[in-house]
DNA sequence: AAAACGTGGAA
DNA sequence: TTTCCAAGTTT
């Protein structure tokens, strides 16, 4: 099937002008568009993936504050990045960014790089963000495919290909190759977002106000509710976690920083071992693992509450306890005993802010 | 190709 | 309450 065959009947130049016009017009006022500066740009979309504008704002703001430019980011500590993400989600997105900025300084001289291979070959910048970075920061007539930009062309062009499929991007890549202005390429790649943004929405898009309706081959058809097809995702696994607030003599907890790798990686957090269903003795389980782990004797208390956090692949149900250290533990690079209001300085992921809030509301 | 990888807000 | 999602990338 020929997906591309319905670019023929658009009139491209009226297209083009049509949307840009009306970009140019009704564009939202943000931070990352008071000017062109690449690593702007890349940071600002690096923290947009998979987030909504609102929650990206303060973070954008605070992030470019404390590593305003290629070279602080370079040079912070990777526990500073983190604690600046803390909150944001898909942590890995951070270590790859500051992991591309390194290299960026170490090999492009501090200059972000404006061929696709290059720009591609950086951590954390796949297909989307390095269309992106290139046509948005440098006018290069490149394809920026999103989910914005899939859904208003599944919508103008009536292509039915399931957009959850990782081979339809290619699709649309292809569509936005014969679409895209070369005049203003940052324009229109940023008008088929802020399009699906703000009028073509997934749900009752808003074709009466659309700046480009007569160009929509869904709405001629009556089509614009039944597009994009997507798939459905599959529902989250359940996992019951049981975890310690652990204090010694002094009030200090105990908490440790996670592996390198995999969920929520190199952030900290309260230890917490998985309890499987019926068997479950979990208190023991805690004395058991704090034991194997930390050399740490501990008498686990009263639970303090439950908590549940849901992720986009697993929902995390924990039982919260508290508990006291008997003794010392040797603390190291991964394994501290801070005081509560010490822990403001380390990056903790929601769930573990969740838990903690039903130790604070104890003392 | 499919699954891992966060979070908070809207429908 | 439940589902879906919001400017995706990596493995």
């Amino acid at each position: 099937m020929n997906h591309l065959e319905n670019v023929e009947k658009i009139d491209i130049d009226r297209f083009r002008e049509d949307l840009i016009s009306w970009f140019r017009h009704e564009q939202r006022s943000l931070p990352w568009r008071e000017d062109q500066d690449p690593y702007k740009v890349w940071v600002s979309e690096i923290m947009l993936q998979q987030t909504r504008v609102d929650t990206v704002i303060p973070y954008f703001l605070r992030f470019m504050e404390q590593f305003p430019t290629i070279e602080a980011l370079a040079d912070a500590d990777e526990d500073k990045v983190l604690k600046a993400w803390e909150g944001l989600g898909y942590y890995s997105r951070a270590r790859n960014l500051q992991a591309a900025v390194r290299e960026v300084k170490e090999k492009y001289n501090g200059v972000v790089p404006d061929s696709p291979k290059e720009i591609a070959g950086l951590k954390g910048v796949g297909p989307y963000t390095a269309g992106a970075i290139l046509s948005i920061a440098y006018g290069i007539p490149e394809p920026a495919v999103d989910g914005n930009v899939m859904r208003v062309l599944s919508r103008i062009l009536l292509i039915r290909e399931d957009i959850a499929k990782p081979s339809s991007r290619r699709i649309f890549e292809e569509a936005v190759r014969k679409l895209i202005s070369h005049e203003s390429p940052s324009d229109f790649n940023q008008a088929l977002m802020e399009l699906g943004a703000l009028i073509c929405t997934p749900t009752s898009p808003s074709c009466l106000l659309c700046p480009v309706r007569d160009h929509c081959q869904a709405f001629h058809e009556g089509e614009q509710n039944n597009l994009p097809i997507k798939a459905k995702k599959k529902k989250p696994k359940q996992v019951r976690l049981a975890a310690a607030v652990a204090v010694d003599g002094e009030g200090r907890i105990l908490i440790r920083k996670r592996s390198a790798e995999g969920l929520l990686a190199n952030l900290w957090e309260l230890p917490s071992v998985e309890v499987h269903h019926p068997i479950g003795n979990a208190r023991a389980e805690l004395e058991h693992f704090y034991k194997e782990a930390f050399q740490a004797e501990m008498k686990v208390g009263e639970p303090l509450g439950q908590i549940q956090h849901v992720f986009s692949h697993l929902i995390w149900d924990v039982i919260v306890y508290s508990a006291e250290l008997d003794g010392t533990v040797a603390e190291n690079e991964s394994l501290r005993l801070v005081p509560l209001e010490g822990l403001a300085e380390f990056a903790l992921p929601v769930p573990h802010q969740k838990m903690l809030a039903l130790y604070a509301a104890r003392v």
